[in-house]
DNA sequence: GTCTATAGTCGGATAGAC
DNA sequence: GTCTATCCGACTATAGAC
């Protein structure tokens, strides 16, 4: 590698983390090829040798993103062994990412691409880094019980990526809210949690129950 | 009402439903004086005369827009007796409101919020009013099953209303994602439905196990 | 209350020197 | 690869005529 390709590397890069940082302290409304540039340290008319658009930097600085933070937590996700802990890491992963405002990127991103055609794609591959790890680590959690009887893994590890990017916004808005609703899926892990441990005649009959499908409950009152 | 008073506050009025036509199509980093205008069919020096700063108006609207949208809906809220139907509600919410493009307008404004204080106190209270609706029906649904025993009501509301804005944004990504997410909550919802359909054995023993707390799981096998 | 006109700033994008 | 200089459109906000 020649001293020019590390030099050209090195903008590239700064501009990634310039773009990640843009995104946090000014959300996607405050994102341009300048306040980037800015954020970088570098000249702004390099964003457009770089990466051709501003919309092509922020959807590679996407994918560039994803990829970090993902990576940095993947030995924690490895080491989950129930829902709760799932939570928790979930938690920690929040308030620890938090201070840097790199978990709020994804949120901004996933605005802007709902009118950004060509950031959608990237936002979508970005998600799925998050949601594959949460999708391993439910296999795992879950084999063995009830709950993977009548659970789809693969649409459960979806909601739970996606209710903890609406409550990444919320917590933007209302932090005592946010953390009440923290504290209240502690309380729903916890539930099957215990269903997890009841004896076989508990299991069984909720796993009848649970076989005679969807059914519209009756009021039992 | 005098006749100018009556064309000022149908300005008004144009101009609030024109952010949120602008909101929902251009996302928050496309609303600007000039596009709200426009979409409002009203001259751009308006938005400053009657509302002082495009911030100014995008608040007022989440307040307008949130009213309206949830005033439209409280009737069927009202008529909710379950978990599954909350879910199912809010599925019809997501698919009607989705065509109008009112379901976004929340999940754009908080992006917006995060990074401008003007606007996170009037976007919290506009999700509020929805999460209040919420905490209603969970109030009534709830009441006498087992996980009212142990889930604060209050922050479960808050951490629906947060599940809901993300899975609005992951749906703009990735539809088909989003779809087994639905989907995957459904099965979720059946699983409470069937704990409070359990005879009186197995209500007692998940009952006890609730009741020893939020401990770590230790696995069972 | 509504309009035109305009000041001044910031934005994307490119040409061309180095 | 990087920089300066620049075009031009879009932006916020205001002044002032109607």
């Amino acid at each position: 590698m020649t001293a020019v390709n590390r030099r050209g590397d090195d903008t590239r890069q700064k501009l990634l983390t310039g773009a990640l940082s843009c995104l946090t302290e000014h959300g996607i409304a405050g994102v341009s090829a300048r306040t980037v540039a800015t954020s970088a340290g570098v000249n702004q008319a390099l964003v457009f040798y770089h990466f051709g658009s501003v919309d092509e930097l922020l959807a590679a600085a996407c994918r560039h993103g994803a990829e970090e933070h993902v990576g940095r937590y993947r030995a924690r996700f490895a080491e989950v062994t129930s829902l709760q802990e799932l939570l928790q890491l979930g938690r920690e992963l929040h308030t620890e990412e938090h201070a840097e405002g790199n978990v709020a990127v994804l949120a901004q991103l996933l605005a802007g691409a709902q009118t950004d055609a060509r950031l959608a794609p990237a936002t979508a591959a970005g998600l799925n880094l998050w949601i594959t790890e949460i999708e391993q680590v439910l296999d795992r959690v879950l084999a063995g019980s009830p709950l993977a009887e009548v659970l789809d893994v693969t649409g459960f590890a979806r909601a739970v990526a996606a209710a903890f990017v609406g409550l990444e916004l919320y917590e933007g808005v209302d932090p005592a809210g946010s953390g009440a609703a923290m504290a209240a899926l502690d309380q729903l892990t916890a539930v099957a949690a215990v269903l997890d441990e009841q004896g076989p005649v508990v299991q069984r009959a909720v796993r009848a129950g649970l076989r005679r499908g969807s059914r519209k409950r009756r009021p039992t009152r």
